[in-house]
DNA sequence: ACAACATACAACCAATTGGTTGTATGTTGT
DNA sequence: ACAACATACAACCAATTGGTTGTATGTTGT
């Protein structure tokens, strides 16, 4: 039941995989955009469009808030940077910085 | 046939999805390690990690080199900024910084 | 020379993914 | 009031994924 990290990186990563999914998240990152409004831009149904932004949800890469009858969906800065300082770490690990003190830091707390 | 920049986002996006590989990546980054090293770290068949490591060969985080009868692979750190920086640049958009000019460096090129 | 080792890859399998259409449930504007 | 709209989700499907075992092919150390 437990939430690691490892699993909320493997949600993130998974969720940046998908070219579709990066495209959703960039313009909800510039503003809000409703479900539909999002769907109106790509040439797949509303519901595939709708589990993209799913999956973004659950991966904690954007937020919806109620108006009305629509869901609008904004970027969180805050989870792409997460996945940054991920990749930060990493390069720390190739620069020799971290050694042993990086067992107490990576995957599985 | 051409592979575009989205086919490399989702080539490396996709590697880093998997907790495996992360963690091989992580160890091919502090230093050379050969094929079955790696595997001997995980409870899994050779196979199962030979596949892992493939992943990250076809998704330029990681080189490989022959020694003998062993294959010696390494991480790439420059793999791992390319998509620091595509993070970057999602944080960007954010900023609102790129606005317009954004159409010319994404997705599509 | 050759047995043991290191790797690659094929064939297979169950689970997951990315798409589809259809249906149910709220919400709104006239 | 109610037709039209916005969303969510179920059921389905083909393709992909992450694992398995088995086999083929080099390379090495004695």
């Amino acid at each position: 039941m437990a939430v690691t990290s490892a699993d909320r990186a493997d949600a993130l990563f998974h969720a940046l995989s998908d070219r579709t999914r990066r495209d959703i998240l960039r313009r909800v990152l510039v503003g809000e955009h409703s479900v539909s409004a999002l769907a109106a831009g790509y040439d797949m149904s509303f519901a595939a469009v709708q589990k993209h932004v799913a999956v973004l949800e659950r991966a904690g890469l954007l937020t919806k808030r109620r108006h009305g009858r629509e869901q609008l969906a904004s970027g969180d800065v805050e989870a792409v940077r997460s996945v940054a300082s991920m990749l930060e770490e990493l390069e720390a690990v190739w620069r020799g910085r971290i050694d042993r003190i990086d067992a107490l830091l990576t995957e599985e707390n």
